[in-house]
DNA sequence: CAACAGTTTAGAATAATTATAATGTATAAT
DNA sequence: ATTATACATTATAATTATTCTAAACTGTTG
């Protein structure tokens, strides 16, 4: 979702009603210079938080999914405990740091391309993501 | 845990009492030939179904949490759906079939190995693994 | 054989997520 | 503009995976 778009009419134009529900979310998701790594606990947080707003939990979940389907988050399997959703939906890698729980994307060019020797028989690849947990020295991995 | 040895002695040797519960699990999980990749549920099944035995629930669950904090299971996060669970405990990598939603190991050697040039100061690697999303030419990605 | 700590278990509790169904709202049709 | 309709929001209930609890049970030690 470009950062410089009117949500309104972006939001008509992908065949979802600009509710300001869901313009709310659109502005603390997609007006960030940075990529977005969140839960939904982060984003209800935040829209009580920051923006002086009360959006159900239910609309929340409803809103993130609606963009996941139109392809404007992406979800981030880290741990089963929460779903991570990304406003970077592109293939792309990360960093996870096992202290604060925080997400950085690593993007294509910060890895030399990787090469697979191995492949499953009539199947095709999909993505290729790569996963890097890191902590600080003294810290035991999980 | 090796294939080849007595449960029994190596759960004591590792500080688990050999309750009859546990010994069964580990020939249901370590008595094979390949990586076992598996779910909670999986294993349950598996119990009723293969082994004609029933194991409670908790207990499925604690045992799987005491063999994984002794380093002989490990978790692999693949959506928040649910835990799943490994039986390769090293450091490495996997096929993840959307379709089947089958886990398939991809050793180290089965990829040339990754070269980061980006790194997060203060912070140090813990590891690095990559999950390769596949499915049929015929299916849209998730 | 005690005695004790560790273990199993059924069931309750929790937490994330999804479903329901009533109310509200954007938009299309009149 | 008014009305009709499909789409959205919401509170709340239901579901699902997982963890907790506390009582009964079992392996180990002396
Ligand atoms: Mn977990
Ligand atoms: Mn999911
Ligand atoms: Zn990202
Ligand atoms: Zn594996």
């Amino acid at each position: 979702m470009p950062k410089n778009c009117n949500f309104v009419d972006k939001l008509r134009e992908i065949g979802l009603r600009p509710t300001k529900q869901r313009v709310k979310l659109c502005e603390l998701l997609f007006l960030r210079e940075k990529t977005f790594h969140f839960t939904i606990n982060d984003l209800v947080k935040k829209i009580s938080d920051e923006m002086n707003e009360k959006i159900s939990l239910a609309t929340v979940y409803n809103t993130v999914h609606a963009f996941q389907k139109k392809g404007y988050l992406k979800e981030i399997a880290i741990n089963s405990d929460k779903t991570y959703y990304d406003t970077n939906t592109s293939i792309h890698h990360h960093f996870y740091d096992e202290e604060t729980h925080e997400l950085i994307d690593c993007n294509q060019n910060d890895i030399d391309s990787i090469n697979l020797k191995k492949n499953i028989p009539g199947k095709k690849i999909k993505s290729v993501e790569v996963l890097i947990k890191v902590a600080s020295d003294n810290q035991n991995q999980n």
